[in-house]
DNA sequence: GTCTATATCCAGATAGAC
DNA sequence: GTCTATCTGGATATAGAC
C-alpha cells in the first residue's frame, strides 16, 4: 500500500483534485471540464482517465474529500469541556470553513450538477461525521430525534445558502452563527425540559 | 399593447416556459438545452430566439416569472388579523411553494447555473416581495434590522435546501416549519422586549 | 415567424502508439 | 502513464431563404 508507485498515484489525483477545485471556484461547479483540468496540472485530458474513470469519478472524489475535510474541521474545531460549548464551537466551524469554500458547500449540500449523485459511501461519511459529533452532544443535552436534528441542519445550511448567494465574501449570515445557536438552544433545552 | 400580435407573442413565450421547466426538472437546470426546449413546443432551436435574446435571457425569464410567482403565493398566503398569523401563513406559503417547485427554488435562490445571473430588475423583485410583506409585519412586531430578516431568510431557505437536497418529494424538513416559526419569534420577540 | 444550413466551438470518452 | 487521433455527439448563435 506504502510503495512508491501508489504514492506518486495518489499525489497526482491530489494535484488533480485541487486544479479542478481552482476551476470550480473560478466558472461553476457544473461548467468543469476536462479538458481545462487536465491543462491546469499539464496534461491532456485522456490522461485523466488513468485517475478517474470518469468525469463524474472526478465530482464524487471532490465530493469525498470535501466530506473528510467537513469531518475533521467539526471535529478539530468543536471541542470544549461541556456538550454546549462544542456545539457551539462545531457550528462555528461548519459555517466558517463552508463560508470559505462556497464551491465544496454546493457540491455537498445542494447538488447543482446535472446527473451528478455522490455513491453511497460518499454520502454515509457526512452522516457519519453529523451523528458522531453534533447528534451526541445535542442528545448529551436531551435533544434527540429527527426532528431536532434537522432543524439544526437546517439552521446551519440556512445561514451559508444566504451567505454565498446573496453576499459572498461578506458576513452578513455568518455573523449570526451565534444567534442561530443561542435561538436553537433556547427552544430546543426548553422543550426537552417539558417533558 | 394588448394588438393580438402581442398576444400570440406573449402565449408563445409562456409555453416556451412551461417546456423549459419541464425540461429542467427532468434534466436539471445546467443542463438546458436550447434544442431540447425547442422540440418540447414544436419549433427549432433558432426559433427560439424570436421570443428570447439568448440562452440566459430565457433563465432570466424563468427567474422573473418565479419571481412574480413567489410574491403572489407570498401575498395571498399572508393572510390574516394579526402581523403575526400573516407572518406564519406567509412562511407556510413561501416554503410549501419551493418545496414544490425545487428547480424554482433552485434558480432563485441557490444560483446553480454557471454563467447566469439575474438582470438586477428580475432580482429587485424578490427584494420588493420580503420588503412589503414580511419585513412589514415583522416590523409591525418591533422586529427590525438587517440581522433579524436576514435570520428569517436563513431560516426559510435553510428548511427548503435539506427539503430538497435530501428528502425531495418527503417533508422531513417542510413539517418543521411551524417549529421554526415559534423559535423564530420566541428568539426575536423577546430580545424586541428587552429594549 | 419559422425554417435550413452553417459557423464555431466544445464536450466526454476510447483506441492504440510509444 | 501519457500521448495523438478520433469517435460521437452536443452546444449557442447567426445568415438568409421562404
Amino acid at each position: 500500500m506504502l510503495d512508491t508507485r501508489t504514492l506518486r498515484r495518489d499525489a497526482t489525483r491530489a494535484r488533480i483534485l485541487e486544479a479542478a477545485w481552482t476551476l470550480a471556484k473560478r466558472d461553476g461547479l457544473a461548467a468543469l471540464s476536462l479538458r481545462e483540468v487536465a491543462a491546469a496540472v499539464g496534461m491532456r485530458a485522456p490522461s485523466l482517465y488513468t485517475y478517474f474513470d470518469s468525469k463524474n469519478d472526478l465530482y464524487d472524489a471532490m465530493y469525498a474529500e470535501t466530506a473528510a475535510m467537513v469531518a475533521t474541521v467539526v471535529r478539530d474545531g468543536a471541542v470544549g469541556s461541556t456538550p454546549k460549548d462544542r456545539l457551539r464551537r462545531g457550528m462555528h466551524a461548519f459555517v466558517v470553513f463552508f463560508a470559505e469554500n462556497p464551491a465544496r458547500y454546493q457540491l455537498l449540500v445542494e447538488r447543482p450538477v446535472p446527473g451528478f449523485v455522490p455513491r453511497p459511501e460518499s454520502f454515509a461519511v457526512s452522516r457519519e461525521t453529523f451523528a458522531s459529533t453534533i447528534a451526541t452532544d445535542l442528545a448529551a443535552l436531551g435533544i434527540t430525534g429527527e426532528r431536532a436534528t434537522n432543524m439544526w441542519r437546517a439552521i446551519t445550511t440556512g445561514l451559508l445558502t444566504q451567505q454565498i448567494a446573496n453576499d459572498p465574501g461578506g458576513d452578513g449570515w455568518t455573523s449570526l452563527v451565534d444567534d442561530a445557536f443561542d435561538m436553537y438552544m433556547t427552544f430546543h433545552e426548553r422543550k426537552g425540559k417539558k417533558r
